[in-house]
DNA sequence: TTTT
DNA sequence: TTTT
């Protein structure tokens, strides 16, 4: 299908340390486990309430599962932008099961860390972007500043896989 | 939780008519699915290739439930915002399932037609936000924009339930 | 027109404290600065690079201007979601200058607080949404998830403006 | 600085045809105005009320330049994802002047065509990414349907600048 | 299972 | 003018 758009934002933290799994084939998947959760006042009973939703997340991004593997751990406060994806796959009894995941692979997804806490190196934090960016062209005036900013958006820890 | 978002961003088109079901209590839910698609080549064979994902799409709001109901039609482009929500229920044999969806319900959730298709009467399409704007003060320069537009972003069709 | 969405998501640090004014009708208005900055890897020179943009927020919402004003710090770092909005005003020369804005206002726009750093009191963080949900109705099975949080995505602060 | 983001989500109308310009480099940037509006009823009068937004949108993107070069035109409705920046020059007088914009520019920039009015051709149009997707990995079991999907949010149009 |  |  022409245009369309399939996008998740959370801004959640980590129930506990991201997992990564490794295929046969040298990829990587990493799982976070996030949680969001809202207040609210009962409009009945007046009371203060509080519902938590957990969030399946699976990164197949390279530099991303790096990223979550090396700087995220439980408790950590994470930005993630991907896309909804639902699998299917058979219980123990051969019964069809779904799992809806929200997937950083490719275009578009992003991974931010929003505290520093779970760090155990010197690295303070950092975005970093699934594909990373870079420019097709060098652009002068009347656009100045983007030209002195050709990749602006790109990813600090991808850089070695930017293929240019 | 503090600081916390969960939002999701589709944009689509209907497979099938929206599924509107009553509850006891006078409540309503619209049931939307939803595809998006993307397009790629395929790295080993060079080949085109399409995947497509199915949305579940549970509407609470009274007025996107009403705007649903009234101009969407299998078909249909919409843009959706939400959140995210993962139900536990049993199946047949009592054993835990869990079906994620979309919902629209409450403050941001948003519905925006995006082609006339659909329509049965003269409505031309229409943004229908969930619970409306309305603000508590009317402003004054140097804001006279705003001044001039005290709710900018209130849906159309919740007007009688925006409480002015 | 029908069918449209306008929405901007910053999130980024204060450049300064929240600045606050008052309007001759009661009103408020809290404007901000935040920065969001990208490094990048210079394709050329390969040197890193950094950029930062600073923007510039209008919060007219009651109960955001509240949390902003009483919670928000220069280096605060905070999630902001809002519209884009472009007021035209005259110069001393009485030339017409135009000036870009996220403003919060109304419908859908939100604002949550990223770390604690911030904060004089005991409130420890905390989303505050601009207008809060509410659901017009009490939803039973089968969505007892949602039937027992009824206004899931509800601010916590604004409650008493809840017009219900 | 690390953990920021910043991002513009625009689903309007054109209101003028695409503007492309070319760089002395060979680079060029496609200037589109986009159309947003929003409408409410006066708190005060109860009358209906419309206020339109116009946006400036530049893209750089050489993949995106094309698709809207040839496929929108005025009229044309789109939805856009890209970045706030705002370009410092100087008006004839030599004073200091601010331009905000929407800049569509390597990595996370969307452009997607919501209706096939202003197409020429017999393309019924289609998303258009930034920066193609692509994956640095084959991956297998248990995430077949990722396996068998490389670079799900690839842009179609853009293929011939993926660098597999 | 997080966080406040 | 923030942040790392």
């Amino acid at each position: 299908m022409a245009g369309s758009v399939n996008k998740v934002i959370l801004v959640g933290n980590l129930g506990r340390d991201p997992e990564v799994r490794s295929f046969q084939n040298g990829g990587k998947v990493c799982n976070l486990r996030i949680a969001t959760s809202e207040n609210w006042k009962d409009r009945n009973t007046g009371e203060r309430r509080e519902r938590t939703e957990w969030h399946s997340v699976a990164i197949f991004n390279e530099g991303l599962v790096r990223v979550a593997e090396q700087y995220l751990r439980k408790g950590s406060k994470v930005y993630v932008e991907g896309q909804l994806q639902t699998r299917k796959w058979q219980d123990q009894s051969g019964q069809d099961r779904y799992s809806t995941e929200v997937v950083l692979q490719g275009f578009g997804s992003t991974l931010v860390m929003l505290d520093g806490r779970s760090e155990g190196g010197g690295y303070g934090g950092g975005q970093s972007s699934g594909y990373g960016g870079g420019q097709s062209g060098g652009y002068s005036e009347p656009y100045a500043a983007q030209s002195s900013a050709p990749a602006p958006a790109s990813g600090g820890i991808d850089d070695d896989e930017i293929p240019f």
